[in-house]
RNA sequence: GGUCACGUGGCCGAGUGGUUAGGCUCUGGUCUGCAAAACCAGCUACAGCGGUUCGAAUCCGCUCGUGACCUCCA
């Protein structure tokens, strides 16, 4: 176990705190998770594994973590004074489908794309369809302490009145002020007080379909509501951590902050974690920019800026050698970088299965585990524990090589380090990825490569390099190991 | 325009006052029939200018550049 405290970066604070849950050893856990209008992107894999490796490590602490993630179903208006129309909506009428069938597709689609990465399921995974009731009571509860007005069958947040009282902007930093003077001028906001008030629930006009009834009339709730009611109905009031990208922390984690405390009375996070964007060519990937690459295009490598395809442990090892709160820039050269060294990291731990043991070490096993723990401590400081992973690799392969030496105590250490830091906390997986899901074409690739073996054990290299070299013009790498072969499908 | 970040070697990316980050590439070597792979070694950067300091990539100021948010977004 580690002897320093987890610390970290506490947004709202704009610093580093020791972490000290609510009511040890529970920890409440809340991140925002996907609008499930699109097929997931590399973008919504950031905060997944961000998180998840948050939860990992929380429960790696002993800690009885309730991790809550949900699914985003309704209510996101595509402009605040639009006639009511979501994207969920939107893109029902488009492909002629029923709204909630839309809205299936895209969360099996996100949960199937997700697990691949290795990242575990939430505790809680809840949708906002399936919590109308409770936003409604939020909504109720807000207008009785006289936060929020009714107009024309839409409910709209007071945020001057709220910020007589409490501090609208204190996670953003904006003040009330500057937002007035920089606020767009929408159409139809003549409905608000004020241009920075938000709805908490909307009239639907006719045509809208995704309706549920209210006792102001037909509507649907807005698009912040979802977040500060489940995780006040799953965590309490008031909770550890809530979590989601950069982008969402003005209006989004504002707005929520806002609702619960109006609601509440009191504030109901203690820390604030946001992770950084995935960048491409030095802009946000995002679906409005229309820059982002699909995980399957990922794994596929079907995609105009891919060289090749990327395994999700690729992908998730790219992600954790750079810390979360800094911007990520996606390259071909980048992620072949990750590839490489996952699998040199991989390489040192499969060797620790028969190194050979001395009487004494030549290197400090202990010192190595303490600086590693020292950087996941460090507001989870993934890149520089992976540093020291690589540090202890050198040394695996250097014992190997017989120019260091390890005792039995300390391989069994280095073994657990690995387990614990890698895979268990990393979440990454320790087998290689089999080079094909096509097992037709493994087969394949097994009777010509064991023919090439064959052939270089009789000498016969012409047939050998023959072998080799149709497969490599065929698009396939073709690797020799001492006691076989390994192969891959060059894209 | 407002608010806030950031600018590190060929690429990615840590570090925030004095110590080699690390990975990849590249170069050289070891090994293997050759090649690839693997392994070993080498390659010492911090946008610019000024200031504080015994000492700054790290603190302060200015300049330049980039990005995010201000409208849905991970």
């Amino acid at each position: 176990m580690t002897k320093n405290k987890l610390v970290l970066y506490n947004s709202i604070k704009k610093k580093k705190e020791v972490f000290e849950p609510l009511n040890p050893p529970f920890v409440g856990l809340y991140v925002c998770g996907p609008t499930v209008y699109g097929d997931p992107h590399l973008g919504h894999v950031r905060p997944a594994i961000t998180y998840d490796v948050l939860f990992r490590y929380l429960k790696y602490l002993n800690y009885r973590v309730r991790y809550v993630r949900n699914i985003t179903d309704v209510g996101h208006l595509e402009r605040d004074s639009d006639d009511g129309e979501d994207k969920i909506l939107k893109k029902a009428i488009i492909e002629q489908l029923e709204p909630m069938e839309v809205a299936q597709y895209y969360t099996n689609s996100y949960k199937y794309q997700i697990s691949k990465f290795n990242v575990l399921p939430p505790s809680i995974e809840p949708q906002a369809s399936g919590h109308i009731i409770e936003q409604q009571q939020m909504i109720g509860q807000i207008l009785k302490n006289g936060y929020a007005y009714l107009k024309n069958g839409s409910v709209y947040f007071d945020v001057e009145e709220y910020n007589k009282k409490y501090n609208y902007g204190k996670l953003s930093g904006r003040k009330i002020d500057e937002l007035l003077s920089n606020t767009r001028e929408l159409e139809g906001q003549d409905e608000k007080k004020n241009s920075f008030d938000f709805a908490l629930w909307k009239r639907a006009e006719d045509k809208h379909i995704m309706r549920w009834p209210s006792e102001w009339g037909d509507g649907f709730p807005g698009w912040h509501l979802e977040c500060s009611t489940m995780s006040t109905k799953y965590l309490g009031e008031v909770f550890d951590i809530h979590g989601g990208g950069m982008d969402l922390l003005f209006p989004h984690h504002e707005c929520e902050i806002a609702q619960s405390t109006a609601a509440n009375g009191k504030e109901s996070v203690k820390y604030w974690m946001h992770n950084n964007m995935i960048t491409i060519e030095g802009q946000k990937m995002g679906k409005s920019l229309g820059n982002f690459i699909l995980l399957e295009e990922m794994f596929s490598g079907k995609h105009e800026k891919l060289e090749k395809a990327y395994s999700p442990m690729t992908i998730r090892f790219f992600m954790l050698q750079a810390h979360y709160r800094s911007t990520l820039d996606f390259s071909n050269e980048a992620l072949q970088a990750s590839e490489k060294g996952l699998e040199r990291l991989l390489n040192a731990f499969q060797l620790l299965d028969n190194l050979p043991v001395s009487e004494k070490s030549s290197y400090d096993i202990e010192t190595l585990k303490q600086r590693a723990f020292n950087a996941l401590n460090d507001d989870l400081n993934t890149p520089v524990m992976l540093s020291h992973l690589f540090d202890a690799a050198k040394y695996i392969n250097s014992v190997k090589a017989g120019t260091e030496s390890i005792n039995s105590s300390d391989l069994a250490s280095l073994k657990e380090i690995f387990n614990d830091l890698l895979f268990d906390i990393g979440g990454l997986l320790p087998d290689k990825e089999s080079s094909s899901t096509d097992s037709k074409l493994g087969e394949v690739m097994d009777i010509l490569l064991n023919l090439r073996i064959a052939a270089k054990a009789n000498k016969d290299f012409a047939t050998a390099d023959k072998i080799r070299d149709q497969l490599q013009a065929a698009g396939f790498i073709i690797k020799d190991k001492k006691d076989g072969f390994e192969w891959e499908l060059k894209n």
